[in-house]
DNA sequence: AAGCGATACTTTGCGCCTCGATGTATAATA
DNA sequence: TATTATACATCGAGGCGCAAAGTATCGCTT
């Protein structure tokens, strides 16, 4: 039992990070650890992977700036990714009620 | 974006039912379904090997009975699987709360 | 008797995905 | 020059859920 709960979550966590701005990796990592309270550290051998499946899939549009001298690639949300994320949102909560019920916790289904 | 948030979620749930007394495989099913409230279907694909890891790392153990002229297999807790399971249940919680802050709802951490 | 559905367990292969590691590149600092 | 910070890319290993296929027994129906 050594799995990481993280697995299928990282593209969630990327798509509610960007949708509030468009950002690129380096910082949503930053964002992400911040917003979840120091918990999640994302490792850039599945942060860019996700970002680029995300794209693939139209979910996520990317461009290049420069900026001091380096390159950046922003990230930004597709009208059809913002329509994605919500409903992914609300297939998280869904899960956790799930998982709640199983566990015995507070807020579990009925 | 078409993953499972269950990846690594399966044996902490069978671990909490379990935890409630011991139970075979195909009632195992049907707890986690109805105590989900109808959300987790567990698959004979992913249950059995998940039984078998949880044994094979002495979190649980088995034993063959019979019942109408079948057999059934129980699993029962052993006494680091309850340790195991209430370290999970924690790390699940931190987890979910972790998740809630990156995704901006009630309950993430501060 | 044969067929089907329910009950119960086992196993395999596929596809997905995170982790850890490695590498490239630029700028700033010691 | 070497190191650290910033920023991105990619690969392979390992883990794991899903779908499918198979075994086996019992009870019911035709």
């Amino acid at each position: 039992m050594q799995s990481s709960f993280l697995n299928g979550t990282v593209e969630l966590l990327l798509m509610a990070v960007i949708a509030d701005g468009p950002n690129y990796g380096y910082e949503i990592t930053q964002a992400v650890l911040a917003r979840s309270g120091g918990r999640f550290d994302l490792k850039e051998g599945s942060l860019y992977p996700a970002l680029h499946r995300l794209e693939r899939e139209k979910l996520l549009e990317s461009y290049w700036t420069e900026h001091d001298g380096r390159r950046r690639k922003y990230y930004k949300v597709t009208a059809v990714g913002r329509k994605t994320l919500a409903a992914r949102r609300s297939e998280w909560q869904t899960f956790a009620d799930g998982v709640k019920g199983v566990l015995g916790l507070e807020g579990g289904p009925a």
